[in-house]
DNA sequence: CGGGAGAAATTGTCAGACAAGTACACATAC
DNA sequence: GTATGTGTACTTGTCTGACAATTTCTCCCG
């Protein structure tokens, strides 16, 4: 992989920039991010912040109606479940085929071997080579369409992790074991075993986050009710 | 379901006659779609066309890189086989959590009814109700994120269909069939067997794309190499 | 205290302009 | 004749500035 360089146009430095600012927290649900704001806060025209507003949109990290500012939009208990569960199937499927050729990517089991050796920090130190570690296994099924889909939901899930910043939900060790579980079950080529490992592990993490969030704890089969 | 008005942007109007036009197959990846082109033939200015051109490229509904113009992605036989394996994988993950409370909408009987009512006409018809029965098949798993990606493969889909548009590639009444055999599937509870049957229809129709396209009949296992 | 009119803020759209980049044809050198 | 370089036309990227339409807030009046 030699390294590619790439011209950032104004407005994909503006998208960037404000997606970095959205997953530190820095922007909240309270924040209203009008355009006239950003234009005056980054030093470029109207046009050129509304643009990159809009692409954060399209992307689901910014909600915008019609002449309405945008804002981060605020994740229920119902939508982290959604989000969740949406997460397992896509990972099931994807650890199932995975198991068929024994295919664990060295990507994944690096990213694991950073949370194994993480001691005790900042709680989202965790989130960045825990995300990384369930992309390379999407990755690494070669499906484009599956792993675009992915990011999307993986954006979210850090959506997700910005809301219940501080709190430490689990322990860096448990998330290291529960990756190594999933691997190992990959490549004995055991499918069921890894669907029930990242089912387990997922299923945890999100009554976890569900707790965080204030909502009732919800057994299973809530449907999300309309806000 | 009172019918909403909607005052729709311009943006978005234009948008929306943008994909229409894409989805008829009045565009090609032959013609270039320039912002200027647009704006004339719109009576809009410059910077609308563009935002709308924007959008549809969001969707992944038209391709374009910095400084080129937009263009409707060609998609190859690699394209087809992953958005229909990526469909297939989706809609099993589907079908077996309806299977579990024997739910079957009313919805995709409806459309289903359709097809098998249809007589042979022009083969883009039959594209809409088959799209509204397996699109009704999903939303009835109560899941936002879970349509929203689902709706994007169906863009997909569609760009599939137009370009192998003319050909005639299965009989109404063989779609029709194969639904319902999914349909009773869901309602005997039977995950496994609706599983197997999408698996089998969506299969069947995805190496007809692939061979209308002229791809290799491929077996299985074909990985996309990089185009 | 409730309701409505008015003012401020914000977004939607437009016009016009220039810079920057790409693509293609053409001319030149070896 | 091939390869390299140049130049021009076309397209997109960004900006300034402006006005219309809509929302939201405030405040006054009944």
């Amino acid at each position: 992989m030699a390294g590619r360089v790439e011209a950032l146009s104004i407005v994909d430095a503006l998208a960037l920039e404000l997606r970095r600012r959205v997953f530190a927290g820095e922007l909240t649900h309270e924040d209203a991010l009008t355009e006239a704001e950003v234009s005056r806060a980054y030093e470029v025209a109207r046009p050129t912040a509304k643009a990159a507003i809009e692409k954060l949109v399209g992307e689901g990290l910014l909600q915008r109606s019609a002449h309405k500012t945008a804002r981060v939009p605020h994740l229920g208990p119902e939508d982290v479940r959604d989000i969740y569960r949406t997460r397992a199937h896509l990972e099931s499927v994807v650890l199932r085929a995975l198991a068929e050729t024994r295919t664990a990517p060295a990507a994944a089991a690096a990213a694991n071997a950073e949370i194994a050796a993480m001691t005790e920090a900042d709680p989202l130190t965790v989130v960045e080579p825990d995300m990384r570690f369930h992309t390379a296994l999407v990755d690494a099924l070669g499906s484009p369409r599956t792993s675009r889909m992915f990011s999307s939901l993986v954006s979210e899930v850090r959506l997700c992790m910005v809301q219940v910043q501080g709190k430490q939900l689990l322990t860096t060790a448990s998330i290291a074991a529960e990756h190594q579980q999933i691997l190992d079950a990959v490549l004995a080529g055991d499918g069921e075993a890894a669907v029930e490992a990242i089912t387990r592990h997922l299923g945890r993490a999100r009554e976890r986050l569900v707790a965080a969030l204030g909502g009732s704890p919800g057994p299973e089969a809530t449907l999300p009710e309309p806000a």
